[in-house]
DNA sequence: TCGGCCTCATTGACTAGACAATGCAGACGT
DNA sequence: ACGTCTGCATTGTCTAGTCAATGAGGCCGA
């Protein structure tokens, strides 16, 4: 009976642990039961019983919360809606579209923001074109969503454009930094989205409050001029267990939509 | 020296390695220092040495290829432009934009199809409106580029609408499933596409071969008809580690673009 | 009644081993 | 020269412990 699964010990229990959670007999939110527990049950070392429960949370299905036990994970993800963004204009100037509508469904959004002189990362300096050793204006945001972090957004700009300018004050831009460009003379009318999905670096998880097992979306946006001079990067970070990108389409023309088979 | 960093030894056994790899001194592909050099490097057990390496492990940076060692994960993107789908149309028919684009460049695609029938998963049940008990049409196809995996694309259909005809047979479908729809009476003007971050679950692992460290990208696609018939959802599941989701933006009108600040 | 302290269950970190599994390279035989 | 076999380095799995850290709940005193 214990022996049906092949493989390790440890998978077994991870198996055995993880087809009760979605079975329903563990739900979102219940305890798992102690490691003490397991090494009883199945007969083994708590040091296999441990790397059982890590599958499990580096799976992000199980999250430990010391010394309370294992908890199988709640995710509530909110849907970002890109496409908002072109239609709707913001009821409050001072929050982006996204929280806009956050503060509709009675939650309360808030954020920090630090703006710093620093070199470029390389994927920055690349798109902007700038060497490593010039000096990039960096204004960090982070978003938070009744206290807790909700992703970061974290704008480069070249420091000779923006020397002097509204974008290096660490206030909100009411009007945006985008006009802001525009009243530099660098206005900003085509862009490159860009998302890669990875695991958190040790920075952007300690930023976000990112548990074990969550990874993250990076969402970078290149902004140019029209005639094709890169004036910005941003890059987003969004929390896996957080985020539900959503978006519709209705068919153009006569061409089918994504994909057939 | 060895007492700068805070917290447990394995993590700064971790941060040592890290800032080696992220510094360059072991670039994409380096191999690591051994377990047992790491034990008298610093002087603890295996297991500690163990520990700090599955940190980097899970952080996706290093992958683990026994018994030869530890090794920097060498990470290349393909990317991915959806924006390409509403413009080009197929040179081979039996290929989607994405791998006809792979094609140009030398690669060399194939795919397998499977088609199945099978209760919903809640999700999909969810959005094409059937109870767990009703009956869906599944066609699992995996992408591949050079032999490795590259993505999934499963497809499902209510059982009724599509029984009978040629979405059943496991064979590509050379005018595509939603032409096919179309001569149903079921024709596709309208979707909804979401989008979430996770880490794979063991069939999709094993699936797509995904290496522990590794999230994955699920986008799903909901197509409905003229009068709002939900007819067909579509789940992708691409491994972060070879996906860029890439597209581009020039501004519609006056108004501004996504984000500011 | 309320704040502070103490106990305790539980997870985290680490030691010191043993044996298994597996690519690779070098020795060996034909 | 070529296939095979064997040894070895290295990671994987597991045992059997010890001590630390920490949140929660109960006890106790003011």
């Amino acid at each position: 009976m214990t022996s049906r699964g092949a493989g390790p010990i440890y998978q077994r229990i991870a198996d055995d642990l993880r087809a009760r959670i979605q079975s329903g007999e563990l739900g979102a939110g219940a305890k798992l039961p102690t490691e003490q527990a397991l090494t009883t049950d199945f007969g083994v070392t708590r040091a296999t019983v441990r790397q059982a429960m890590q599958v499990l949370v580096n799976e992000g299905l199980v999250v430990s919360e010391r010394p309370r036990g294992h908890f199988v994970r709640q995710i509530e993800r909110l849907t970002y809606r890109p496409q908002k963004e072109w239609r709707d204009r913001p009821a409050h100037p001072e929050l982006d579209q996204f929280m806009d509508e956050q503060v509709e469904l009675g939650r309360k959004p808030s954020q920090t923001i630090a703006v710093e002189l620093a070199a470029p990362p390389t994927d920055v300096a690349a798109r902007l074109g700038l060497a490593g050793t010039d000096t990039v204006v960096v204004r960090k945001r982070v978003r938070y969503l009744d206290g807790t972090p909700f992703n970061t957004n974290d704008s480069y700009f070249p420091l000779e454009l923006v020397q002097g300018s509204e974008i290096m004050h660490p206030a909100d831009i009411g009007r945006g930094a985008n006009q802001v460009l525009a009243e530099l003379g660098a206005e900003q009318t085509h862009a490159v989205d860009e998302i890669e999905v990875r695991m958190p670096t040790p920075d952007e998880a300690s930023r976000l409050e990112i548990g074990l097992g969550v990874p993250v979306a990076m969402h970078r946006v290149t902004g140019y001029t029209d005639d094709g001079r890169p004036v910005r990067v941003v890059r987003n970070v969004l929390p896996g267990d957080r985020h539900l990108i959503a978006f519709e389409r209705t068919r153009p023309t006569k061409t089918e939509k994504d994909d057939k088979q």
